[in-house]
DNA sequence: TAATCTGTTCAAGAATAATTGAACCTAAGG
DNA sequence: CCTTAGGTTCAATTATTCTTGAACAGATTA
C-alpha cells in the first residue's frame, strides 16, 4: 500500500488561529486544559476528517498531548471518529452541535460534582442531627435548608439549559467505554 | 477601651467542616481558590458576624489568604461588612441569597470572558473576509456563523438562570471600588 | 510623637496542573 | 516471526496558580 508523504502542514490561517484561541479561553472557562481547547478549535475549523499527525503538526503540541486531549473529547462527545478506507489512521471530526457539546459536559464534568454535592449533604444533615447541641441547632437546620435550596435550584437550571439549547433529554447514568 | 481576651478559638464543629469542605468544593468548581471557599464556608455557618483573625485562626490560614480571598468575596458581594460599635474591628458576614451571588459571577467572571469573546468573533469575521481564499470562504462563513449562534444561545441563557434564581434585572456595567 | 492595633500588599516558596517524550502496546504487512 | 505504523501511557519536567509571612500603611490612642 502506497506510504503517505509528509502531510498538509502548511501553517495555520490567521482566521484559525483566531477560532483555536477563542476555544482555548472557553476550555480554561469550564476548566479544561488548553491543550483540549486547541485540538477541539483546530477540528471545528477542519473542513475535512484531520488525523492525530495534523494536529500535532499544525498545533505544534507533542503526540502525548493530542493523545489525552483527543480523549477526553472523545469522551464528552466533542469529537468523533471518522474511519476512512485505505487508511490505518484514525481521523477526526468536531461535534458541531452545541447540545451534544453541552449534554456532553453536563455528564462528564458536572454530574459527578452534583453526585458528590448531594452526597456531602446528606452526611451534614446528619451530623447536624447527632452532633449540635441544642441551643445551636435550629440555626444549624437553618443553613442546612438554604444549602438544600440551592441543591434544588440547581437541579432546575440545567434541564433549562439544555432545553434553550434544543436538547430534549437528560442525561441518565452515562454508557461509553475508553 | 477594653482589651478584647484570645478569641472564640475553640475548633471547628463537624458540620461546619463539612460545609466548608463544600464550599471548597464549589469554589474550585467555578475556578475560585481553596482559601475563597474556606472563609465563604466559614461565614455561612456562623451565627454571628466573624472578625478577620476568627477566620485566620478557624481555618488556620494565613492572613494574607484572609485578606485577599475577602477581597474577592467582597468583590463578588457574596460577603458583607458589619460595622459593630465599640470595636475597630471588621466583622464579616456571608450573603445567603443565591440571586446576589449569581449575579455577582456572572458581572465579575463570566461577563469580561463573554465581553472579549464577542470582540474576538468580530476579529474572527474580518480576518474571513479579507484573507481567506474564494474556494475556502464558504467553508469560513459557515463555522463563523456556528460560533455566532452559540454566543446568542449562551446570551439567552445567563438571563434566564437568574430569572430561576429569583432575580429580576441582569448586570450593566459594574460599580463598587475596591 | 510614639506605640499599637488592623488590615493590605507582594515577592518568594509551595502546591497543583499540564505538557513532554521515550518506552510501550497492538495490529497489519512482509 | 520480525518490522513498522499508529497510538497510548506515564514518570519527569515545566508552567501555572495559591499561599505564606514579613514589610508596610492608615488610623487610633496614650
Amino acid at each position: 500500500m502506497k506510504k503517505m508523504g509528509p502531510e498538509n502542514i502548511k501553517a495555520m490561517p490567521s482566521w484559525e488561529a483566531g477560532v483555536v484561541e477563542l476555544f482555548v479561553r472557553g476550555a480554561n472557562l469550564v476548566g479544561l486544559p488548553r491543550s483540549v481547547g486547541e485540538i477541539y478549535g483546530c477540528l471545528f475549523c477542519a473542513q475535512e476528517p484531520v488525523t492525530f499527525d495534523t494536529l500535532v503538526a499544525r498545533l505544534k503540541i507533542s503526540r502525548g498531548s493530542v493523545s489525552q486531549g483527543l480523549k477526553v473529547l472523545r469522551q464528552l462527545g466533542a469529537v468523533k471518529v471518522h474511519y476512512i478506507v485505505g487508511s490505518r489512521k484514525d481521523h477526526y471530526i468536531a461535534e458541531l452541535s452545541m447540545q451534544e457539546l453541552v449534554q456532553g459536559f453536563a455528564r462528564d464534568q458536572l454530574g459527578p460534582h452534583l453526585e458528590s454535592g448531594s452526597a456531602r449533604l446528606k452526611k451534614i444533615e446528619a451530623l447536624i442531627e447527632s452532633e449540635v447541641d441544642p441551643e445551636k441547632r435550629s440555626h444549624a437546620e437553618q443553613r442546612f435548608n438554604t444549602l438544600r435550596s440551592w441543591q434544588q435550584s440547581g437541579q432546575k437550571i440545567l434541564p433549562l439549559v439544555l432545553a434553550v439549547l434544543g436538547g430534549r433529554k437528560f442525561f441518565s447514568k452515562r454508557a461509553q467505554k475508553d
